[in-house]
DNA sequence: CGAGAGCTTGAGGCATCTCAACGGTTGTGG
DNA sequence: CCACAACCGTTGAGATGCCTCAAGCTCTCG
């Protein structure tokens, strides 16, 4: 099961996944499937809700408004799952779709009840996972909520980075972005004028460079000071005491 | 037990909350504890990460960032859970605190280990909860990242008065709001004096009132319509297959 | 070879912020 | 019981960050 080695190497700071749990995980998700790029992940189908492991390529979720404006809420890399809380509630207007080809394992409302009633354990895991995404989530809002432009570019590129890194697909401030410019203006709350004025300013000031599809952050620390990042989320210390 | 009460009300519509998991729950749950207002509650102690019910009165999660602005995350409700997803992943910097005076009832994570362990469809409501939780943080974003301050403020008080009517505190677009404007400018992603100009510019336009702490809501279709609001995400629908 | 999408730049407008000031209320300590 | 501090609510005036409208270039895809 080679494909779920990205979801392995971001749950491997969890102690409570052991190999019985990736066996109890694994045995649930769907058989892996490649889905073209720029299609929609449908949450639901006929049978109920549907959540996604991306196990290769990138995804979005995002919500359009009567006016046509899109908020993208996360991007997914390979390792994420999307859609975790829609198996509970149903999606409401929350939509997901791939950006590149990407290859998903399915998970159904069935399965996943299932896994919880079969190892507690496993089930910890996940909710861990689906913690940290919160905790994303929760970034996401004070990026758009209180900060300028350019420290919420500075802080979506470093979190991204982490996150990259995390999987393998990032090392010294450098990795492959399939992300267009309205695609990431549309997941900070600004148009895509501005943030390409943006980037511009972060290049002139040896920041940052996102050109080609590849970002470099040049002086990591100083645009992790003036954007405001602190990495911590996205290692989240296992707490000490669990029965 | 009458202090499980607005909890069962919101988890009414959730199947697989009945008699036997809302004992599960409620056992492990720490006994009602009263605590001042406008004072810290703390996500966790020496024993570890601590989440709360707020079984009565007003609290609130919240950042602050290094500037010292700060953007609160969620609004806690009587019925709500605040801490959860800390529960796996430690706070990080996320930090809570009461509005008003508030019964708490503690839950650490050894408790909700063992009631997952305990009881999976107890488990299962808890999570349904915690994803209509998430419901409100995506919809919290969409408010700061796409909408203007007139709708984010309609929007804002729709989900107030909506979230309060399922637990029994809101009526006829009524209702008690213990917030001060410096608080909901925090969580809306303005200044404080933006905000009560745009309270003032809702109240001469005869959409809803906001003063001596008590919300009016005067024309509710007019005021959804203009604020994008649809109140489809607090009442999610469960999905029809279970095991 | 034409259409559509993304990237880039310019110019002007406006929503929201910043700075400043004042009155009312509440809580507190002398 | 009074004086004072602290916070909230309110309004004015001016500055600015970001948006809107407009246009041209490049690249890909059919």
């Amino acid at each position: 099961m080679p494909f779920l080695s990205p979801l392995e190497r971001k749950l491997s700071s969890c102690k409570t996944f052991g190999p019985a749990e990736r066996e109890a995980l694994s045995t649930r998700l769907g058989r892996p499937r490649v889905v073209a790029a720029r299609t929609e992940l449908p949450l639901a189908d006929e049978n109920g809700p549907v959540a996604y492991l991306i196990a290769d390529g990138w995804a979005l979720t995002y919500k359009i408004l009567p006016d046509g404006t899109r908020q993208v809420i996360e991007i997914a890399v390979p390792g994420d799952m999307i859609g975790v809380g829609a198996l509970r509630v149903g999606s409401g207007d929350l939509m997901a779709a791939t950006i590149t080809t990407v290859t998903v394992r399915d998970l159904t409302a069935a399965s996943f009840e299932a896994l919880l009633g079969a190892s507690v354990r496993a089930g910890m895991a996940l909710l861990w996972s689906y913690a940290r995404d919160e905790s994303m989530l929760v970034e996401h809002l004070v990026d758009i909520g209180r900060r300028t432009a350019t420290e919420r570019v500075g802080h979506f590129m470093l979190e991204l980075h982490g996150r990259l890194e995390q999987v393998g697909f990032a090392r010294d401030g450098r990795f492959k972005c399939p992300l267009s410019q309205p695609l990431i203006a549309d997941a900070l709350g600004l148009t895509a004028i501005h943030l390409n004025r943006t980037l511009r300013d972060l290049r002139t000031r040896g920041l940052m460079i996102f050109r080609a599809g590849v970002v470099e952050i040049l002086d990591m620390p100083r645009l992790a000071r003036q954007s405001g990042f602190d990495g911590a989320y996205l290692h989240p210390a296992e707490p000490a005491a669990t029965a």
